[in-house]
DNA sequence: ATCCTGGCGC
DNA sequence: GCGCCAGGAT
């Protein structure tokens, strides 16, 4: 049951979407690798820290440990150190526990199994999909909260924001996934910028948005 | 379904 | 300071 029916004007709204990101998505760092380990890294800043800071950290932190073997070998206080300014330590100690169990049970492979993602320290269903996505180009629903709100105007306009509405928003995310791998990673980095950039939480401007005819919520906005 | 976490905006 | 947010965990 994984491939539901895509939601009408589904490929208009993918059409549009990427002909946007393609012109005006934004050239991040860690979307220039197909690294695991560092969209692993990348996710677990972004979890917690805006874009504009992760940017600075991301470089510095890769540049410590540029390898999952790099990381697993570390002390705990230098991985603390490596991972100041960013806050939620926590997380940096997952990643350095999610590393060195890497390295004994996987190979030092990133696993590409959901389930097995899933199992990593701090990897949750976001995360998990990040991975499969952005990092071996699968066709992976990665549904944050700002994929969440693009999915929901668009396509749900009338329901609302609880637990059984996620699953939904999610299962949509899931039957628009492009088949190609390498359009799959454009697609959903394009519904982050999207989300990002043009359709805010608060004031969305939906008079600059690419899939504004083709949206539920947009369309009719003046 | 509900709780937890911790940095940040108000 | 307090509540919000955005994820993970249970």
């Amino acid at each position: 049951m994984t491939t539901p029916k895509p939601p009408c004007h589904a490929l208009a709204f993918k059409r549009r979407l990427l002909a946007w990101f393609r012109r005006e998505g934004r050239d991040l760092p860690w979307r220039r690798t197909r690294d695991p380990y560092h969209v692993l890294v990348s996710e677990f800043m972004l979890q917690q820290t805006q874009v504009a800071r992760v940017t600075q950290y991301y470089g510095r932190f890769l540049n410590r440990y540029p390898t999952i073997k790099a990381l697993a070998k570390a002390r705990p206080k230098a991985v603390r150190e490596a991972w100041d300014g960013l806050g939620y330590y926590r997380r940096a100690a997952n990643l350095h526990s999610l590393a060195k169990t890497v390295e004994r049970d996987y190979g030092g492979k990133i696993p590409t199994r959901p389930a097995e993602l899933r199992r990593l320290p701090g990897v949750g269903a976001y995360t998990a999909g990040a991975v499969l996505a952005f990092a071996y180009e699968q066709p992976a629903a990665v549904v944050d909260t700002n994929v969440e709100r693009v999915i929901r105007r668009a396509f749900h306009t009338r329901c609302a924001t609880d637990a059984a509405a996620s699953r939904k928003i999610t299962e949509t995310a899931s039957a628009l996934q492009p088949k190609c791998g390498r359009t799959a990673w454009e697609f959903n980095q394009a519904l982050m910028d999207l989300g990002a950039m043009i359709c805010l939480a608060r004031s969305p401007r939906c008079l600059q948005c690419p899939v504004r005819p083709v949206c539920k919520t947009g369309r009719r906005t003046k």
